[in-house]
DNA sequence: TTTT
DNA sequence: TTTT
């Protein structure tokens, strides 16, 4: 259902280490802030201004782990995913909002080792899909393979 | 500058009427409310769950007279732009967060009226490019007119 | 691994009806053409040109079938995917080449039928996760169910 | 007008040096091959398996000469624009179809001199914005500035 | 070949 | 607060 879109697409650099938290049952949950940058020429005065902008960035399970493994503070990253409001209760006990990006799809945009050429452009995958992935001969990375060869 | 990348895409449902707002001078800012949904099945329970997210677009000068002429609380649109931060003080004196969508580009997807064909698919335009189109004989409503005198 | 990305995003209408085509073993592929339009005025003339881009779309097993059952010529629709050149033998012997756009997620635009309710924002869904949703007692619909057992 | 969109979002390598031809009246257009990968593992033989799509870049006007001067070979780029079909008589008298991305908006990936620092996050403009561009005291690079301060 |  |  639904018909609606909701899309995110960011080019940034991570303003700190990548922070994992671990879920009973082996979930877990990553997240960073990543800043984008807009530049533009004050009219009035003719000076250069940049406008930082930070996005708080959440990733899941597989794809937490190697972006805890393989991003650093500083490294540009492409992320893609959706929009998502979370609200918490504020130590005043009033009621706040924050927005997150909740990362469906990333690519490395940093080249720093070899050792992570074969984790880029990691998509976030469900339960099921890694469940059948880590039983499987060769786990495929995503789901780009062709569908046609195979055996279900 | 930047090499960054800071992009929105929404489409959704106005869950309120647009709100604009004139500063002195001629400028404009249109506010309104847009829900997106996601539907997914909760494996413990079986049972359907929809979650909306809602997202503070904002749209300014032309774009936002357009988007107050035309768009109704329930329409369905297609909006493009950028994530931005936008910090005010509480009532009680702390610095609050919130995140809109500055909108640079949407095309209305529910059709009512007729009037409002040959207005969709608006793009934000700088204030440069207003000048000259006013001043203009003929009016471009986009960009993409330059190509009138390419042999191709 | 590659550090690229290659994404296209259409909104746009069905020029025909879907075409399905079944292999050996299973797998399917949907095809249909759609059909984006950009409006701009000439400026020499002044008159008011439409001009329409054919994109040939590509839609496989799970996906496809939905499409080719609820789609129909006419219909709107949001397709995300990428971009891929394909080539093939014209009856001269000459290589030809096509550029396909292979979808990964969509939405139906067009509301017809209350069947269709629950089958929009299908995302393509790769063998494992097929395999999955078909024996599991609960099939869910996207990736997003794996939110359930996460405490927020 | 519309209701439709066109969209596409790359990152990639050039395969190839810009090739910019300029016409009569002072308009130019820039061409270039932009390569993206995917990757994906076999899963009957195991082996990783590396495929590359190339895309026909095209680029107008101002943001064709920024190309030309600062990208070359090998620089990995972004670049978001439009599908566009073009058709073309073959040599055997038939009619011929390349598809191509019309250049919207890019930013430079690699970073190779710090001149070019400040040209990047480069939008298409239309030749009625640079013609007030150029006329004006400040001439803003993109249209991010802030509009408040304007006299409209 | 679509749609407004 | 929207929509299906």
């Amino acid at each position: 259902m639904s018909g609606t879109l909701n899309k995110v697409m960011l080019i940034g650099h991570l303003g700190d280490e990548v922070k994992i938290h671990y879920f009973e049952g082996g979930n877990c949950i990553a997240r960073f802030p990543l800043a984008t940058n807009e530049t533009y020429t004050n009219r009035q005065t003719g000076e250069k201004v940049t406008n930082t902008d930070w996005h708080n960035v959440v990733v899941r399970n597989k794809a937490a782990e190697i972006c805890e493994k393989y991003l650093s503070k500083g490294d540009k990253v492409y992320v893609e995913g959706r929009l998502k409001n979370r609200q918490w209760q504020g130590e005043d006990g009033n009621t706040r909002y924050t927005t997150e990006v909740h990362v469906q799809d990333f690519t490395f945009l940093t080249t720093k080792k070899e050792s992570m050429a074969n984790v880029q452009q990691m998509q976030e995958t469900s339960p099921s899909q890694e469940a059948s992935k880590v039983s499987g001969p060769v786990a495929p990375m995503d789901e780009t393979e062709e569908e046609d060869d195979l055996p279900f």
